[in-house]
DNA sequence: CGCAGGGTTGATGGGTATCAAGAATGGTGG
DNA sequence: CCACCATTCTTGATACCCATCAACCCTGCG
């Protein structure tokens, strides 16, 4: 399953082969794990709470969000996932799926049995090292999250979320020379950010004033990382990729 | 290792049997595979960021912290840690720590070998599931605390904190009647809630007005639960603890 | 007794929310 | 191709939640 209707699954492959190295057999054979590919409009839901499923679902393309509403009708977006990413992790520990995933853009999806990725691990530890990696990579992005929530201020929170999305986007390369699709509303980034709209739309002008960043029809342009990571407090190491990579000891 | 210095481990055997059904054979081997019984003071740092690690690291007594530190001297508490949780699950892909633990109270820590949980689980696959669903409410509890930081006021996030720390107490046996044992001051609880330890106090003082909390000597108790549940928007069901108890497809 | 850490209180200001309205934008059907 | 509509973006005015600063109090403890 490759390339059908001209979508590549490879920024997944690059996520998971950017945590642990794999031979060209098991990428291939990984590959192969893919059954299906689906296909979704913008604010379309991809996945439900508590639904019941017995699969891993990966966006391929486009851009995503998981988000929990409150009883009162607020809405937190607990992540943005970008082509690569595993949209629910909670396969790992149960039949069901954990949260809401919706399409913030017309998106593609791919889809593997859980069963079968777990037959696969068998014959290639290294799928289910991989998975776990990408989870606690997925953790480690939540907690900088709630970090931002709790510490930063609004300029330095955009700021952040902005070097975090450049920095994923570049792992499995679709970012360059700072520039990436994204396709979030100002209000879905105040969703995000536990700001309102309002507010999103000032913070956006004033990194615009300070020419550090540029967003236009979904491409958002970082002008000046630097400065940027300096304003948001961002620590790359803080998002846990480098300390994936190496050898684990924990799951053989 | 049962009970040395009169400290049981009870807690960590409540935790993981209370999300997977064990039997007694499979309890009392996970029993068997705790090595070690550490206590560490108050304000101590248990575990720190980065740092190689072949163990499991479980709170078996008092209450402990994870946190992260930034450049500006800002601390966020990511997750009160009581008796039974286990401190980092990285261990789960990587042999280093993820993040750093202190304890906020007198502790006492068990360390498990991350090697003999592993080869424990080849004969009690229930082990390392357990330690999967573990890992999945630890997820689901900080996606609830981002919730909180975004979408909740000082007064329902303190609420909120408090009845998710009744549910967490009382599954290992350390609740009764709303009350029970927590040290954290209120500048712990701000770096928890996003908040200065001034507000954290008035916001204190609003919830005792109410009759709705008590708090004294490292002692909380919820007086009317329900109410304070309404005002928390509170849905137990979020922190992912019943799901948690579905067999398991996953990982056999 | 004196000290340090934690709790409490008041005053002031700032960062954001909220409300309201208008301006762009983009998609859709005639 | 244009008219129209919904969505999104933008701007201004106002209010409020909460941070910050600065004392002071209380308690436990060496």
């Amino acid at each position: 399953m490759t390339d059908r209707n001209l979508v590549s699954i490879r920024p997944f492959l690059a996520n998971l082969a950017g945590l642990i190295r794999m031979t060209e057999e098991e990428l291939t054979s990984l590959m192969h794990l893919v059954k299906a590919l689906n296909r979704h409009m913008a604010h379309q839901q991809i996945l439900e709470e508590g639904t019941p499923s017995d699969r891993i679902v990966v966006l391929i393309q486009g851009t995503a969000c998981r988000f929990r509403r409150l009883p009162n009708g607020r809405r937190q977006i607990t992540a943005f996932l970008v082509p690569g990413d595993i949209c629910d992790y909670r396969f790992l520990s149960s039949g069901s799926v954990g949260q809401n995933v919706a399409a913030l853009s017309p998106v593609a999806v791919a889809r593997i049995p859980v069963e079968s990725f777990v037959a696969a691990s068998e014959k290639y530890p290294v799928f289910m090292r991989a998975m776990l990696s990408a989870s606690a990579v997925d953790d480690a992005i939540m907690r900088e999250w709630m970090i931002s929530l709790g510490q930063r201020n609004a300029l330095q929170r955009m700021a952040h979320l902005l070097c975090e999305l450049e920095l994923r986007m570049r792992r499995v390369g679709l970012a360059e020379n700072g520039s990436f699709p994204f396709a979030a509303t100002q209000a879905d980034l105040g969703d995000a950010l536990g700001l309102s709209s309002v507010h999103v739309n000032r913070t956006l002008q004033e990194l615009r004033r300070r020419h550090l960043v540029g967003m236009s029809k979904g491409v958002v342009t970082l002008h000046d990382v630097d400065s940027l990571m300096r304003l948001a407090l961002f620590e790359p190491r803080s998002l846990g990729y480098e300390r994936a990579g190496r050898p684990n000891v924990a799951i053989q």
